[in-house]
DNA sequence: TTGTATGCGTTATCAA
DNA sequence: TTGATAACGCATACAA
């Protein structure tokens, strides 16, 4: 089972000194003199020696790694938010796991907890909506391992903590569609009892009241973020007596959905009716018409969490917690035909 | 640094024998008494003791992580790949790593080989076209860890692969337009150098030869598995003088992007124009009209392929590594105009 | 069938 | 500023 590689011992011998010392010199200890810093550092590049991570993750108990903690079927999304984090550890010695979970099972805790003491993760990304369970983050608190909460609003100190602003944005795209001319817009928002559909939907409200619009009760549908629920959604508001000239979706995917609806009730998008999403997915580019969304950054949210993770001496990235959207303008909106 | 947890040391006390008994009975040894393993079996629930991942880590220099090395930029397919091998590794101690490569760099082999010295997996998921490279499974005997070639055709013994039957899927989703009365017949083919892309083009010619239908050059091209691209393929080919009245894309993003291409040119799809498209992916539910398509079977291969390498003595899962394309009929295939 | 002694490659303690 | 020695928690060679 000997791996063959030089080992701490190696370049003790080499060296001339403790293995202590040398272990000194990979962890940058500042308690060496420069003279022997460098003649054990010439040694370690002169046979190349790397430090066993499972020697240390036995020696520390925790391991060279970051893991995604999720209970969220979108793949794009988790595309992202891994590539993000990748981007940050390319170039470290650190890899990325990924872990789903299930927030409805009542072993949810349990089960991180025994993730947790298995893999000894140097930090956790959680992500939306798991993100949003304090008990969650009380576990990694209590494991001591460094976390990071993903979300549409500040959960937590700012250290532990990667937001959009979800509110504002949406504010923005609404207070959009009504500077083209539109009075009747529909909502289509997330499911109940999770953040970013609230945040998104007390955007949408902010819009209408800045605008002195009243909120129509029968133009709100509740969805799924799925591409189903917002055709469902989408033609329930078509097919009202008077359907509204704008719909607002909670997410790309069922907005496109509600397009999709519309277009089969024989309706012209955008001419009929605009619609707005919320994410800037690939697939939103893709749709025809394009579609006019606010723009999610979740892959430099993802960036920046695990930035923070492994470089908590970084004091000007601890203290960011707020990365902003911003509305793309493409192809679904247009003013409405009476207007 | 102590964890607090209990280790084999205290196992061995209460249970009144060795730690290396106690080892034997958490590794299954057949050299143990019955009544020596019940005794300490009791203990280990009793304390509620769980062997320590990077104990055993070190001492055997190997994690307990199975790990996708790819290079392959579409979501659906990386997250379904997860998904499959998560469902394998769930009730497991195993945990999944996820390790991108740039394919196109020099280093690529060297960057494959620090991965497997800092992480010593378990296990290796090698996805398309990563999978397709003889030196990497290579370096994967050479460092004894384990792999799972995935691919469209064999790659290497079967212990090591896991493929679907693109080929044959293809052929038979052609003859299928065939059947229907189809003539002119275009192909938009994946990017060339890769197996996936040639397979798929092999099964289109087979179908053409098999009905005795010459294949038209004029109706062939070629692709980057993107969206971008089908609408690109797709409009050069309605643009023809004598436009096909079907299309077999090798992809379903291809397949959506002609779709988009074609109405543009204002034809009715699928009136004006066939398509079929390969995949399955959530999207070609979601598109209008609904995509006839090939299932691949991802999500399985990838189960596959994880019980291959955590369960190397199921003997029968050894054997198999062939999984089954199959053809999904929906709404974007009818017979053409003239027929 | 069981135990002893040692190895795995690092970090931590405490003394020098 | 350095080093000897002991963890860290398990597995293995070899002996009994």
């Amino acid at each position: 089972m000997k791996t063959g590689k030089p080992t701490i011992n190696d370049v003790a011998r080499l060296a001339e000194v403790s293995k202590k010392t040398v272990s000194r010199v990979i962890n940058n200890s500042p308690l060496l003199s420069e003279k022997t810093r460098e003649r054990v550092q010439a040694v370690i590049e002169e046979i190349g020696f790397v430090p066993s991570l499972q020697a240390r993750a036995l020696a520390l108990s925790r391991n060279w790694i970051i893991a995604v903690i999720h209970d969220n079927p979108n793949a794009q999304f988790l595309v992202n938010v891994q590539h993000g984090i990748l981007q940050e550890l390319a170039d470290t010695e650190y890899g990325l796991m990924v872990q789903p979970v299930d927030r409805t099972s009542a072993n949810l805790h349990e089960n991180i907890r025994a993730f947790l003491e298995r893999h000894r993760p140097y930090g956790l990304v959680l992500l939306p909506p798991i993100s949003e369970d304090d008990g969650v983050a009380a576990i990694c608190e209590e494991f001591g391992c460094n976390y990071i909460r993903m979300g549409s609003v500040k959960l937590g100190p700012a250290e532990h903590t990667i937001s959009s602003n979800d509110r504002e944005a949406v504010r923005e795209a609404v207070s959009y569609l009504i500077s083209k001319g539109h009075t009747r817009i529909g909502l289509i928002e997330g499911p109940k009892g999770f953040t970013s559909p609230r945040e998104r939907r007390a955007g949408f409200e902010e819009a209408l009241t800045a605008a002195r619009l009243d909120l129509d009760p029968d133009l709100v549908r509740t969805g799924h973020y799925t591409f189903e629920s917002g055709v469902e959604a989408g033609q329930s508001l078509v097919d009202l007596p008077q359907p509204p000239t704008a719909i607002f979706a909670s997410n790309d995917e069922m907005a496109i959905g509600a397009i999709i609806a519309a277009r089969r009730s024989g309706m012209l998008i955008p001419e009929d009716l605009s619609v707005v999403g919320f994410d800037d997915t690939p697939l939103s580019s893709h749709v025809w018409p394009t579609l006019t969304t606010v723009r999610w950054p979740i892959v430099d949210m993802a960036s920046m969490a695990a930035r923070k993770l492994i470089h908590p001496e970084d004091k000007q990235a601890m203290k960011k917690w707020l990365l902003r959207s911003e509305l793309i303008e493409r192809d679904s909106v247009i003013p409405p035909r009476k207007f």
